[in-house]
DNA sequence: CGAATAGTGTCTGTGAGACATTATATC
DNA sequence: GATATAATGTCTCACAGACACTATTCG
């Protein structure tokens, strides 16, 4: 049996609402290969450390934040074997859904790190093989908002059912009709909780606040097929 | 930055359903570590294979089938730091969900192989950490039952609704009504398509054959939480 | 007051689930 | 004939989507 020696990274999609618009964090590279170019945050994995720990020490060094904030997953592993042309570096990457941030980039260690709408990442943008790892991750994103309360996740600790449906709006590039989707997101059980307070954004009556309840999926889920 | 050196294997969750039960194939080891425990059958990345490629070649060598037979997707990876005793070794798991096989073990080259109903798999049983990719594998499955079209994986190329209904009662370990059932799966659009045959399986009337729809997802879904 | 946003109510069509009925085979 | 399985139809309730209407703020 033949033993295959290789490196091993993660690398990070990390998802913001910023301008109304989906973003991604991406980095520019400070050394070869693919020296400048665009390029997904992330990192080899140290000796004694478990992937899902590298990738959330990854994320503290490049965004400060606490893997708690937001939402964390594995998305997928890559592994082809001309993707990196050092030499074999198989890559699993994770995904993570986040609230817009107060200091965007606050300790990254990358050469230039920045929030980019996601629309505007065309094919051939980014180093190695991250136009496909992203690109997953946003499929991942948008299939998740249906069946869990995941949208939660871009939205801070407490927020209007307005901002959430902005949240889907943005994700799956659709409009929501106002009144239905608030009857949907109050009725399913568990998605949101109404904290008590109120809130004004601009004018009108003042909204509600909520935070994320207790479910892990929803129930009924919101499909993107529909109108809603 | 630290580059960590470590080995990569491909692991598999083949479930197919046999006697009536939801059964995974296992084998049994025969070298250490874990001597004589079953575990899942895998193997090492070769050095220029890629990920995907690795995981189909295991098949064929543990079960003689062609990755085209079923569905074959990645599943998850692996890669506590103390989940190998000989030392740092990441995992790639993939899920196979397989018609049941005439020749169940055709060209294995392990000790000793069989198919083993996942309900008889106790914590501890198996080597490694493939107690929980077990797990996660079938947990992947029931859930993809109700969004997609992929029970039909479980089936031979032509089966009828009472086959495809008895996948859906075995994986969700559920009893479902034939009626809703025939008529949710016939209205599904692109789920099945008669291929105008019929069948008698033991006595009553017969039974119209239908092979696999070109649909990747059902609409509307299959959901476990509802009775059919 | 009007404009804007938040939230509720009402109506209609469709699907889910419960279950009756008909169809076609074997014994 | 009885029995078993397949397939269709019917009924009721709940939810989805469309959209009218009320509530509460700012200017």
């Amino acid at each position: 049996m033949t033993t295959s020696v290789v490196s091993v990274t993660v690398d990070l999609v990390l998802l913001t609402i910023r301008q109304g618009a989906l973003q991604a964090l991406l980095i520019r590279r400070g050394i070869e290969p693919y020296l400048g170019k665009w390029a997904l945050p992330g990192g080899f994995v140290l000796p004694d450390e478990d992937l899902d720990e590298a990738a959330a020490r990854e994320l503290r060094e490049e965004t400060g934040l606490d893997p708690r904030t937001g939402h964390f997953e594995q998305l997928a592993t890559y592994g082809a074997p001309g993707r990196d042309p050092r030499g074999r570096v198989v890559t699993i990457a994770y995904l993570a859904l986040l609230p817009d941030l107060p200091s965007p980039v606050a300790g990254s260690d990358a050469a230039g790190a920045a929030w980019r709408p996601v629309d505007d990442i065309e094919a051939g943008d980014l180093a190695f093989d991250h136009d496909r790892i992203l690109a997953d991750g946003i499929e991942r994103a948008r299939a998740k908002l249906e069946y869990t309360p995941l949208a939660t996740a871009f939205c801070p600790p407490e927020f209007t059912v307005a901002e959430l449906r902005q949240v889907y709006e943005t994700v799956w590039r659709t409009r929501l009709d106002p009144r239905n989707f608030h009857r949907k997101v109050t009725g399913a059980e568990g998605f949101v909780e109404a904290t008590g307070g109120t809130v004004i954004r601009e004018r009108g009556r003042p909204a509600q606040l909520f935070r994320r309840g207790p479910a892990a999926l929803l129930h009924p889920p919101l499909l993107r097929s529909g109108q809603v």
